[in-house]
DNA sequence: GTCTATATCGGGATAGAC
DNA sequence: GTCTATCCCGATATAGAC
């Protein structure tokens, strides 16, 4: 617990944790993840191995640290960009945009994660359990956008929608993480072509004669969701 | 080099050889990729730890081993199953039929497996370099199927086809890697659903008004295939 | 409660004798 | 081509100083 005789100040304890995980962080945006090891993480923080061990019981909890971290960062700065930009288009590309410049430093170190990526039962899975209440607040900023827009979406439609642009905005992350054009050019122009795209589809998606079309899509939505 | 003097059977090497890749893979099978040890798969298979990195220089190397022999196995089933069906959605269920029985056994294995596959640096993803050959077996049978079928594509979508439907399929054996309800359910389910949505997509694919959007769509897939 | 120092283990990979 | 003996190193456990 804080010592409540400095309610502003970092106790000891916390500076060290907060200097572990600096040091982690920066470690593992410097070599990568797997290449950087405990004893490192703790030389670098000036602390013995056990003192790393003692805040962070594993390698993996460091990470789940960053997520917490940068998910808090990057919802704010998400709230603020929402807040200017006008059109379904442009808000979607903002959110992404918060993202990918967050994520610039961490690219190396994001790409040795994303091999967990796949396995939902992976605790630092983007899918999985652990990182559910990150997911919700990421799901929170796209609802937001889709109910600030003036593309009339069909009602049996909706209700899946946010997740399935976060799932596209995951797909994008990963395309970017090993993306190894000068720049990530071509996660760019990725970006831009399917934000368009997806911005297209969906003012069509209320069109009549794509009613049976919909309606398996729908279907399948429905099915996909029973339980997970 | 096979000795000349005995052609039809396998040499003493090749002998031990399979042996030892048979028994990393009931190991896997059974306990899991990562769980098995390749000092379990030498005592397995009755042979000296060396004597299994003699033979493959690395755990990762059973697993291309894997991967070869069951794309094999794989593709000759698909061609005979290809040639006793009629129709698009009939051909591709059966392509995944295929490979849904083939792997059933090895479900835990790719899991762990699963780890590499969004990075398609790994060479042990199904996207690297490494594993092309693979692929490109795998995509011929969807071309092949697609060849076949009476359904008109248009002439902009059709190259890039079979490469979706690959995709698509990846997409559908890491849902079922994952997939814990009983007997993957909800796997069967999603691929109907996922089958019936994909054809009616085909079909539809042609209709004039929605060439706003196919040609957004052709513009993506010529974006991402660039190089690649 | 916070941290250091040290010991031990598990497992991938290799060297070199035979 | 097969073995034994090691190397190396990340991870972990623990005893105990402060």
């Amino acid at each position: 617990m804080r010592s409540s005789t400095k309610p502003d100040a970092l106790t000891k304890a916390e500076e060290t944790r907060s200097r572990i995980l600096a040091a982690a962080l920066e470690l593992f945006r410097r070599r990568g993840f797997d290449e950087t090891t405990m004893r490192e993480i703790a030389a670098e923080a000036g602390v013995a191995l056990g003192s790393a061990y003692y805040y962070f019981a594993s390698k993996e909890a460091l990470v789940m640290a960053f997520y917490a971290q940068a998910s808090k960062e990057m919802s704010a700065r998400i709230e603020t960009r929402l807040a200017e930009t006008k059109g379904l288009e442009n808000q979607l590309r903002a959110i992404l945009d918060v993202k990918f410049e967050y994520f610039a430093p961490n690219r190396l170190f994001l790409g040795a994660l994303s091999r967990h990526a796949a396995d939902p039962h992976n605790p630092l899975s983007p899918f999985s359990a652990e990182t559910a209440h990150i997911r919700e607040l990421d799901l929170q900023h796209f609802a937001a956008a889709l109910r600030g827009s003036r593309i009339a979406i069909p009602k049996s439609l909706a209700p899946y929608l946010p997740n399935l642009i976060w799932l596209y905005q995951m797909g994008l992350i990963l395309f970017w993480i090993s993306d190894r054009s000068p720049g990530q050019i071509r996660t760019r122009q990725l970006r831009d072509k399917s934000l368009s795209l997806l911005v297209t589809a969906l003012k069509l998606a209320g069109f009549p004669l794509l009613r049976p079309l919909r309606k398996k899509i729908v279907d399948l939505l429905t099915a996909i969701e029973a339980d997970t």
